[in-house]
DNA sequence: GACAGAATAGGATAATCGTCCTAGTTCTAA
DNA sequence: TTAGAACTAGGACGATTATCCTATTCTGTC
């Protein structure tokens, strides 16, 4: 059981609040006061709030990718992945409700503060949709795969969005329905012999 | 031509920053600094932030309902009402490509601020789920009309949150030709007749 | 045991913020 | 014309912020 360091637990917290509450909205001293640290800790191990951003940012990224490995090494196919994908709205249906989408969220808020780490974070969109939408093009639609993948990405960001500002989880629930049902009609042979 | 009073103007100029920058990260100083007025003017017309917030919302949701009055007057019928609604995204993507959508973004800063303000700003998107359902019910489609009206609202929420992130109007365009298909095969005859 | 460097704590600082206060100016109604 | 209200400007204040700086403690190595 290795302790983590103190500058991992910084971008722990750091991610965990910045989720909660806005990344404005988070002071060094919240942060400090999470990891049970002081203020002067905190930037002695990053110096900016942009760099605290960054590492973030760069946290998400590759917990997020360790997550698709996971599911690309598991050993369902092409079609139960993109379920495990559209799941995670289930399985976190609780934060959703209050805090909506970690990358959107985050992606809304620097947009507006025009903050240059916008494409940064928006990596977490686009990691999304590349392995989405090899997911589709192993279902034989690779022509549409990545349009098929925004497709999906857009319509998770809806529900998310919509579920948190009217704290509604029976519409989440029943979208999540429809998001199965769309996938069934896509990535069925039938629905793929119709296409051709 | 009415000329537009002090207190009208600075809801005027707060409604645009909060929407291009942010509730937060908007000050006072901006808005004076909008309208072309002193701090202190402001804070004589408004009190509190949180009272300019309010009156924003208050304003949106006048002209909004405004905005539907409108088309439910127009000569068309519910399903190209529905259309107009769909447009939008279209007609507004430059701004939505840069602030999002103000309606979801508004609603995602508040949820992170755990603003009491929430509800009032969640009122937007009820305003707009209302009057979709009562098209939808005008379709012949009274039992799913709310699912549907929420559907759509979602749909046109994950479009601007990607769009926006993602700084793709390719993809924004895409989705809205989806919408409008989606609607066809929804809303007409004989989709109606196999869905009985 | 001494010492170097990393780690930690917390005060200092300058900027910004929402809000309050006061003093002028302009408008309005009698 | 004039009194009082409405409006406007901008200084003051206390709180908060990110960041900087200095002092202290810890830790591993000769």
């Amino acid at each position: 059981m290795k302790p983590t360091s103190t500058r991992d637990r910084i971008i722990e917290e750091a991610d965990r609040l910045f989720y909660e509450r806005g990344y404005e909205h988070t002071a060094f001293a919240d942060i400090a006061e999470a990891v049970g640290i002081s203020r002067g800790n905190v930037t002695f191990h990053y110096q900016t709030k942009d760099a605290i951003l960054d590492a973030v940012i760069d946290r998400r990224l590759a917990r997020t990718a360790a997550l698709l490995e996971r599911w690309e090494a598991g050993g369902e196919g092409p079609a139960d992945r993109i379920k495990s994908f559209i799941d995670i709205l289930i399985a976190n249906r609780a934060k959703i409700m209050l805090h909506g989408c970690p990358v959107g969220t985050l992606c809304a808020e620097l947009a507006k503060l025009e903050h240059h780490a916008l494409s940064h974070a928006s990596a977490l969109f686009t990691l999304f949709k590349d392995w989405l939408g090899s997911q589709f093009a192993a279902l034989g639609l690779k022509k549409e795969a990545d349009a098929l993948a925004l497709h999906l990405l857009a319509r998770s960001q809806g529900i998310a969005t919509l579920a948190s500002a009217l704290r509604d989880e029976a519409f989440l629930r029943e979208e999540v329905r429809l998001l199965h049902a769309w996938l069934d009609g896509t990535a069925s042979p039938s629905s793929r012999r119709r296409r051709a």
